[in-house]
DNA sequence: GCACATTAAATGTATGTACATATATTTGCA
DNA sequence: TGCAAATATATGTACATACATTTAATGTGC
Protein backbone atom coordinates (compact mmCIF):
# COMPACT_ATOMS: atom_id res chain seq x y z
CA UNK A 1 0.00 0.00 0.00
CA UNK A 2 1.58 3.74 -0.48
CA UNK A 3 1.83 5.37 2.22
CA UNK A 4 -0.52 8.29 1.93
CA UNK A 5 -3.25 5.25 1.55
CA UNK A 6 -1.35 3.83 5.03
CA UNK A 7 -1.62 7.04 6.99
CA UNK A 8 -4.59 8.76 5.00
CA UNK A 9 -3.09 11.95 4.37
CA UNK A 10 -3.25 12.90 0.79
CA UNK A 11 -0.63 14.79 -0.20
CA UNK A 12 2.95 15.41 1.59
CA UNK A 13 4.56 18.75 1.28
CA UNK A 14 7.41 17.88 -1.06
CA UNK A 15 9.32 14.28 -1.67
CA UNK A 16 11.51 14.98 1.99
CA UNK A 17 8.33 15.26 4.07
CA UNK A 18 7.30 12.12 2.21
CA UNK A 19 10.33 9.88 2.89
CA UNK A 20 10.82 10.80 6.44
CA UNK A 21 7.07 10.19 7.30
CA UNK A 22 7.59 6.74 4.98
CA UNK A 23 10.69 6.15 6.74
CA UNK A 24 9.47 5.47 10.40
CA UNK A 25 6.36 4.51 9.25
CA UNK A 26 8.44 1.15 7.07
CA UNK A 27 10.62 1.17 10.02
CA UNK A 28 7.71 0.45 12.76
CA UNK A 29 6.26 -2.00 10.72
CA UNK A 30 9.37 -3.87 9.99
CA UNK A 31 9.81 -4.09 14.06
CA UNK A 32 6.37 -4.92 14.42
CA UNK A 33 6.68 -7.23 11.83
CA UNK A 34 9.65 -9.26 13.93
CA UNK A 35 8.15 -8.48 17.09
CA UNK A 36 5.39 -10.82 16.28
CA UNK A 37 7.66 -13.56 15.53
CA UNK A 38 9.62 -13.00 18.91
CA UNK A 39 5.85 -13.01 20.74
CA UNK A 40 6.03 -16.74 20.21
CA UNK A 41 9.38 -17.50 21.98
CA UNK A 42 8.64 -14.72 24.68
CA UNK A 43 11.31 -13.17 23.75
CA UNK A 44 10.89 -8.98 23.01
CA UNK A 45 13.05 -7.43 20.08
CA UNK A 46 15.86 -5.92 22.19
CA UNK A 47 15.90 -9.14 24.07
CA UNK A 48 16.10 -10.61 21.23
CA UNK A 49 19.23 -8.10 19.66
CA UNK A 50 21.54 -8.36 23.30
CA UNK A 51 20.97 -12.35 22.85
CA UNK A 52 22.19 -12.10 19.23
CA UNK A 53 25.45 -9.72 20.38
CA UNK A 54 25.84 -12.78 23.31
CA UNK A 55 26.15 -15.60 20.62
CA UNK A 56 28.85 -13.21 18.65
CA UNK A 57 30.70 -13.14 21.52
CA UNK A 58 30.43 -16.74 22.52
CA UNK A 59 31.89 -18.50 24.59
CA UNK A 60 33.90 -15.04 25.53
CA UNK A 61 32.03 -12.72 28.34
CA UNK A 62 30.57 -9.25 27.11
CA UNK A 63 29.90 -6.39 29.74
CA UNK A 64 27.47 -3.93 29.33
CA UNK A 65 29.32 -1.12 27.62
CA UNK A 66 30.10 -3.54 24.93
CA UNK A 67 26.32 -4.73 24.77
CA UNK A 68 25.49 -0.87 24.72
CA UNK A 69 28.36 -0.12 21.76
CA UNK A 70 26.84 -2.91 19.61
CA UNK A 71 22.90 -1.90 19.96
CA UNK A 72 21.06 0.09 17.61
CA UNK A 73 19.46 1.89 20.19
CA UNK A 74 22.41 3.30 22.11
CA UNK A 75 20.38 4.80 24.69
CA UNK A 76 18.33 2.03 26.19
CA UNK A 77 19.12 0.24 29.05
CA UNK A 78 21.11 -2.88 28.59
CA UNK A 79 21.17 -3.50 32.32
CA UNK A 80 17.41 -4.12 32.41
CA UNK A 81 16.91 -6.22 29.49
CA UNK A 82 19.65 -8.35 31.03
CA UNK A 83 17.30 -8.11 34.22
CA UNK A 84 15.00 -10.01 32.17
CA UNK A 85 17.06 -12.30 30.00
CA UNK A 86 18.61 -13.45 33.56
CA UNK A 87 14.89 -14.01 34.85
CA UNK A 88 14.71 -16.38 31.93
CA UNK A 89 17.64 -18.34 32.48
CA UNK A 90 19.12 -17.42 29.13
CA UNK A 91 21.86 -15.50 29.85
CA UNK A 92 24.27 -15.19 33.29
CA UNK A 93 25.90 -12.66 35.25
CA UNK A 94 29.04 -12.75 36.74
CA UNK A 95 31.00 -9.99 38.45
CA UNK A 96 34.31 -9.83 36.07
CA UNK A 97 37.67 -10.82 38.17
CA UNK A 98 39.61 -8.33 36.50
CA UNK A 99 37.90 -5.28 36.67
CA UNK A 100 35.55 -5.14 39.59
CA UNK A 101 33.43 -2.67 38.39
CA UNK A 102 32.12 -4.83 35.27
CA UNK A 103 29.83 -7.61 35.17
CA UNK A 104 30.83 -10.52 32.53
CA UNK A 105 27.45 -11.47 30.85
CA UNK A 106 27.45 -14.95 28.87
CA UNK A 107 24.73 -16.86 26.96
CA UNK A 108 24.02 -20.09 28.65
CA UNK A 109 22.63 -23.60 26.63
CA UNK A 110 19.24 -22.47 26.96
CA UNK A 111 19.96 -18.74 25.34
CA UNK A 112 21.62 -20.73 22.07
CA UNK A 113 19.22 -23.30 21.39
CA UNK A 114 16.47 -20.66 21.31
CA UNK A 115 18.21 -18.50 19.01
CA UNK A 116 19.27 -21.85 16.86
CA UNK A 117 15.21 -22.34 16.76
CA UNK A 118 14.40 -18.77 15.88
CA UNK A 119 17.36 -18.89 13.21
CA UNK A 120 15.56 -21.04 11.00
CA UNK A 121 12.76 -18.89 11.12
CA UNK A 122 14.07 -15.81 10.31
CA UNK A 123 16.26 -17.75 7.44
CA UNK A 124 13.16 -18.24 5.55
CA UNK A 125 12.12 -13.91 5.78
CA UNK A 126 15.43 -12.60 4.61
CA UNK A 127 15.20 -10.19 7.64
CA UNK A 128 11.72 -8.76 6.80
CA UNK A 129 13.23 -7.34 3.39
CA UNK A 130 12.66 -10.03 1.29
CA UNK A 131 10.49 -7.74 -1.32
CA UNK A 132 13.60 -6.16 -1.88
CA UNK A 133 16.21 -7.22 -4.63
CA UNK A 134 20.24 -7.13 -3.57
CA UNK A 135 20.90 -4.48 -5.91
CA UNK A 136 17.89 -2.78 -3.81
CA UNK A 137 18.87 -3.39 -0.79
CA UNK A 138 21.97 -1.79 -1.27
CA UNK A 139 20.78 1.17 -2.58
CA UNK A 140 18.79 1.52 0.57
CA UNK A 141 21.84 1.33 2.72
CA UNK A 142 23.48 3.97 0.30
CA UNK A 143 20.50 6.59 0.78
CA UNK A 144 20.52 5.93 4.52
CA UNK A 145 24.04 6.35 4.94
CA UNK A 146 23.59 9.57 3.10
CA UNK A 147 20.91 10.72 6.10
CA UNK A 148 23.47 10.82 8.50
CA UNK A 149 25.62 12.24 6.55
CA UNK B 1 30.09 7.24 9.10
CA UNK B 2 28.97 3.84 7.63
CA UNK B 3 26.71 1.68 9.23
CA UNK B 4 29.74 -1.04 9.99
CA UNK B 5 31.74 1.58 11.75
CA UNK B 6 28.57 3.19 14.03
CA UNK B 7 27.31 -0.83 15.32
CA UNK B 8 31.10 -1.98 15.27
CA UNK B 9 29.86 -4.59 13.03
CA UNK B 10 32.50 -5.44 10.40
CA UNK B 11 30.43 -7.16 7.96
CA UNK B 12 27.12 -8.17 7.49
CA UNK B 13 25.68 -11.22 5.91
CA UNK B 14 24.34 -10.42 2.80
CA UNK B 15 22.97 -6.78 1.52
CA UNK B 16 19.29 -7.36 3.23
CA UNK B 17 20.98 -7.89 6.18
CA UNK B 18 23.16 -4.58 6.09
CA UNK B 19 20.02 -2.67 4.65
CA UNK B 20 17.66 -4.02 7.67
CA UNK B 21 20.05 -2.90 10.15
CA UNK B 22 20.99 0.25 8.57
CA UNK B 23 16.97 1.25 8.28
CA UNK B 24 16.31 0.90 12.08
CA UNK B 25 19.67 2.19 13.12
CA UNK B 26 19.29 5.17 10.82
CA UNK B 27 15.35 6.02 11.74
CA UNK B 28 16.41 5.84 15.30
CA UNK B 29 18.75 8.26 14.34
CA UNK B 30 16.44 11.19 12.40
CA UNK B 31 14.07 10.37 15.56
CA UNK B 32 16.53 11.22 17.91
CA UNK B 33 17.57 14.07 16.30
CA UNK B 34 13.72 15.04 16.29
CA UNK B 35 13.13 14.76 20.31
CA UNK B 36 16.21 16.97 20.66
CA UNK B 37 14.24 19.97 19.01
CA UNK B 38 11.04 18.82 20.66
CA UNK B 39 12.50 18.27 24.07
CA UNK B 40 13.12 22.25 24.58
CA UNK B 41 9.59 23.03 23.87
CA UNK B 42 7.99 20.57 26.48
CA UNK B 43 7.23 18.19 24.09
CA UNK B 44 7.71 14.29 23.13
CA UNK B 45 7.58 13.05 19.82
CA UNK B 46 4.79 11.10 19.77
CA UNK B 47 2.96 14.51 21.18
CA UNK B 48 3.99 16.36 18.59
CA UNK B 49 2.48 14.17 16.04
CA UNK B 50 -0.67 14.01 17.61
CA UNK B 51 -1.09 17.99 18.22
CA UNK B 52 -0.11 18.12 14.07
CA UNK B 53 -3.08 16.04 12.99
CA UNK B 54 -5.27 17.80 15.47
CA UNK B 55 -4.26 20.79 14.00
CA UNK B 56 -4.87 19.15 10.73
CA UNK B 57 -8.37 18.63 11.91
CA UNK B 58 -8.78 22.14 13.32
CA UNK B 59 -11.19 23.84 13.63
CA UNK B 60 -13.36 20.46 14.06
CA UNK B 61 -12.50 17.52 16.21
CA UNK B 62 -11.08 14.87 16.12
CA UNK B 63 -11.54 11.63 18.40
CA UNK B 64 -9.63 8.82 19.66
CA UNK B 65 -9.82 6.58 16.30
CA UNK B 66 -9.07 9.18 14.24
CA UNK B 67 -5.85 9.89 16.16
CA UNK B 68 -4.88 6.56 16.19
CA UNK B 69 -5.87 5.98 12.06
CA UNK B 70 -3.43 8.87 10.90
CA UNK B 71 -0.77 7.85 13.66
CA UNK B 72 2.14 6.35 12.28
CA UNK B 73 2.69 3.98 15.06
CA UNK B 74 -0.88 2.19 14.84
CA UNK B 75 -0.41 0.11 18.66
CA UNK B 76 0.31 3.37 20.72
CA UNK B 77 -2.03 4.52 23.40
CA UNK B 78 -3.53 7.81 21.68
CA UNK B 79 -5.30 7.89 24.76
CA UNK B 80 -2.83 8.43 27.34
CA UNK B 81 -0.91 11.04 25.12
CA UNK B 82 -4.14 13.07 25.20
CA UNK B 83 -4.28 12.88 28.70
CA UNK B 84 -0.49 14.55 28.85
CA UNK B 85 -1.20 16.80 26.48
CA UNK B 86 -4.85 18.23 27.84
CA UNK B 87 -2.67 18.19 31.29
CA UNK B 88 -0.69 20.98 29.30
CA UNK B 89 -3.85 22.88 27.97
CA UNK B 90 -2.95 22.55 24.52
CA UNK B 91 -5.96 20.23 23.70
CA UNK B 92 -9.43 20.05 25.23
CA UNK B 93 -11.63 16.76 25.51
CA UNK B 94 -15.20 17.10 25.57
CA UNK B 95 -17.86 14.05 25.18
CA UNK B 96 -19.04 13.90 21.63
CA UNK B 97 -22.69 15.12 21.26
CA UNK B 98 -23.46 12.75 18.74
CA UNK B 99 -22.12 9.91 20.08
CA UNK B 100 -21.61 9.83 23.69
CA UNK B 101 -19.16 7.00 23.52
CA UNK B 102 -17.14 9.26 21.66
CA UNK B 103 -14.83 12.34 22.89
CA UNK B 104 -14.29 15.01 20.77
CA UNK B 105 -10.45 16.53 20.87
CA UNK B 106 -9.64 19.77 20.02
CA UNK B 107 -6.24 21.62 19.73
CA UNK B 108 -6.19 24.74 22.01
CA UNK B 109 -4.84 28.26 21.18
CA UNK B 110 -1.93 27.83 23.30
CA UNK B 111 -1.49 24.35 21.04
CA UNK B 112 -1.63 26.18 17.67
CA UNK B 113 0.95 28.78 18.95
CA UNK B 114 3.53 26.32 19.97
CA UNK B 115 3.28 24.60 16.83
CA UNK B 116 3.90 27.35 14.88
CA UNK B 117 6.76 28.09 16.97
CA UNK B 118 8.13 24.71 16.43
CA UNK B 119 7.82 25.20 12.42
CA UNK B 120 10.11 27.88 11.82
CA UNK B 121 12.48 25.16 13.30
CA UNK B 122 11.86 22.70 11.63
CA UNK B 123 11.62 24.50 7.85
CA UNK B 124 15.16 24.93 8.46
CA UNK B 125 16.03 21.34 8.95
CA UNK B 126 14.15 20.13 6.17
CA UNK B 127 13.01 17.56 8.58
CA UNK B 128 15.85 15.98 9.04
CA UNK B 129 16.59 14.48 5.76
CA UNK B 130 18.24 17.73 3.98
CA UNK B 131 21.03 15.48 2.95
CA UNK B 132 19.25 13.93 0.71
CA UNK B 133 17.79 15.75 -2.65
CA UNK B 134 14.80 15.97 -4.24
CA UNK B 135 15.33 12.81 -6.71
CA UNK B 136 17.23 10.58 -3.81
CA UNK B 137 13.49 11.54 -1.56
CA UNK B 138 11.93 10.37 -4.05
CA UNK B 139 13.94 7.35 -4.54
CA UNK B 140 13.80 6.30 -0.98
CA UNK B 141 10.59 6.55 -0.56
CA UNK B 142 9.86 3.78 -3.30
CA UNK B 143 12.00 1.58 -1.88
CA UNK B 144 10.37 1.82 1.72
CA UNK B 145 6.82 1.42 -0.63
CA UNK B 146 8.88 -1.72 -1.92
CA UNK B 147 9.47 -3.07 1.69
CA UNK B 148 5.96 -3.45 2.53
CA UNK B 149 4.69 -4.72 -0.70
C1' DG C 1 -38.69 -3.31 24.28
C1' DC C 2 -34.99 -6.03 25.60
C1' DA C 3 -30.93 -9.29 25.48
C1' DC C 4 -26.72 -9.41 23.15
C1' DA C 5 -23.10 -8.13 20.20
C1' DT C 6 -20.44 -4.15 18.72
C1' DT C 7 -18.07 0.08 19.22
C1' DA C 8 -15.29 3.97 21.62
C1' DA C 9 -12.45 5.01 25.01
C1' DA C 10 -10.11 4.26 29.34
C1' DT C 11 -7.46 1.45 32.40
C1' DG C 12 -4.12 -2.23 34.04
C1' DT C 13 0.29 -4.44 33.61
C1' DA C 14 4.72 -5.59 31.72
C1' DT C 15 8.33 -3.93 29.06
C1' DG C 16 11.23 -0.48 26.95
C1' DT C 17 13.18 4.39 26.27
C1' DA C 18 15.32 8.61 27.86
C1' DC C 19 17.77 10.82 31.05
C1' DA C 20 19.43 11.98 35.73
C1' DT C 21 21.49 10.29 39.75
C1' DA C 22 23.64 6.89 42.92
C1' DT C 23 27.06 3.34 44.23
C1' DA C 24 31.16 0.94 43.90
C1' DT C 25 35.67 0.36 41.94
C1' DT C 26 39.70 1.82 39.71
C1' DT C 27 42.98 5.22 37.97
C1' DG C 28 45.96 9.07 38.09
C1' DC C 29 48.60 12.36 40.07
C1' DA C 30 49.95 15.94 43.68
C1' DT D 1 49.91 7.55 50.16
C1' DG D 2 45.68 9.76 49.67
C1' DC D 3 42.08 11.70 47.35
C1' DA D 4 39.68 13.56 43.33
C1' DA D 5 38.33 12.21 38.74
C1' DA D 6 36.96 8.69 35.79
C1' DT D 7 34.69 4.36 34.86
C1' DA D 8 31.09 0.45 35.08
C1' DT D 9 26.85 -0.55 36.34
C1' DA D 10 22.53 -0.04 38.70
C1' DT D 11 18.51 2.55 40.10
C1' DG D 12 14.75 6.17 39.99
C1' DT D 13 11.28 8.60 37.39
C1' DA D 14 8.52 10.08 33.54
C1' DC D 15 6.83 8.81 29.32
C1' DA D 16 5.69 5.52 25.58
C1' DT D 17 4.59 0.88 23.65
C1' DA D 18 2.10 -3.50 23.45
C1' DC D 19 -1.64 -5.90 24.52
C1' DA D 20 -5.48 -7.54 27.48
C1' DT D 21 -9.42 -6.18 30.03
C1' DT D 22 -13.06 -3.02 31.58
C1' DT D 23 -16.74 0.43 31.23
C1' DA D 24 -20.14 2.82 28.96
C1' DA D 25 -22.99 3.78 24.94
C1' DT D 26 -24.99 2.32 20.77
C1' DG D 27 -26.93 -0.83 17.35
C1' DT D 28 -29.51 -5.11 16.01
C1' DG D 29 -32.40 -9.10 15.98
C1' DC D 30 -36.06 -11.20 17.97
Amino acid sequence: MKIEDEIKQPAFKDNHQKALINLVFTTGWVQQQQSALFKGYGLTLPQFNILRILRGQHPKPATVNLLIDRMLDKTSNASRIVDKLEAKQLVTRTVCPSNRRAVDIRITEAGLELLQRLDAELETRRNGLQTLTDEEAAQLSNLLDKIRD
